[in-house]
DNA sequence: GTGGAACTTAAACCATGGTTTAAGTCAAGA
DNA sequence: TCTTGACTTAAACCATGGTTTAAGTTCCAC
């Protein structure tokens, strides 16, 4: 279990070209980062856990520089916990407002998707336009209240 | 119904810098822009829907070239329907996608907040890391097993 | 009719998050 | 021994998505 994994080796477990985990590293999101004798870079599985973590902040939005300051907490030790359970619970917050966004995108696009099918199937987008409400699928209908969609 | 909005009324309403509508103007993203004689631009209800629409693209991570492309397959007319009802099913599938990652990026953070919550409480991060499997709240459990955290 | 606020433009500038390049080192196999 | 491939670095480069600046116009209130 103590395997140990070359950049190369690294970048194809994690999906991401070489030149990422080197300005990764660069850019203090790779803590204690190993070296053979020689120079070349070594992962270890908790290295690759790390960075799967920092992936997962970075989906979640959190910027670079807020993610090296994280780390940067974490090195120093347990006198920097509460500022920590800060950033966790902040970053939590964001992806809860960042989710609602996106639900409420994502029924928008439902709605689209609906009014080219039905127009696609008519040929023209006068059939969906100008559909009575009552004749609308009521997941579209709902949507169509709840975005305001008017005229597009 | 017909009350025309400035650049500034439209930025106040958007919730946006007057200057990122102009450079959306420049780049093709609002449609048939309307100007006074004096060359100021006019917005009515129509336009602020109609970017209103462009920002839930913006949010599912569309890039600006594509929602031109749309935008140009749009004022084309009812013969590139085909064409756009593709585009939309495509941005539904980039968003379920997203969801997916978000969600699972919400699970580590979860995983995180309780465990900083309990490290605060005892004033060490090995009071969380070093728990035994059956103490751990059902939730925090089953994230820890969904995605494989064993160090961090 | 004068000052100030709100608009106009093109062009320069900026931050973010990488990617590419150039020049060099090293280990292993033919 | 020579070549090949994987690595190293610093620095240059790039795309995206705006923001800012500078210089000029126009409307409105006083």
């Amino acid at each position: 279990m103590d395997k140990m994994y070359t950049i190369g080796d690294a970048a194809a477990e994690l999906g991401m070209p070489a030149s990422t985990i080197r300005f990764y590293e660069k850019n203090g999101l790779i803590p204690n980062q190993q070296r053979a004798s020689d120079g070349r870079r070594l992962f270890d599985e908790d290295d690759l856990e790390w960075m799967r973590f920092v992936e997962r902040l970075k989906v979640s939005g959190m910027p670079i520089k807020e993610i090296r300051e994280y780390i940067r907490l974490y090195i120093e030790g347990d006198s920097t916990i509460e500022e920590r359970r800060r950033i966790v619970h902040e970053r939590r917050a964001a992806i809860d407002a960042q989710l609602e966004e996106l639900k409420l995108a994502r029924d928008f696009i439902e709605y689209k998707c609906w009014f080219y099918d039905v127009a696609a199937e008519s040929g023209t987008c006068d059939t969906p336009r100008n559909m009575p409400l009552d004749e609308l699928p009521d997941n579209i209908r709902r949507i169509k209240a709840k975005c305001r969609i008017n005229r597009y």
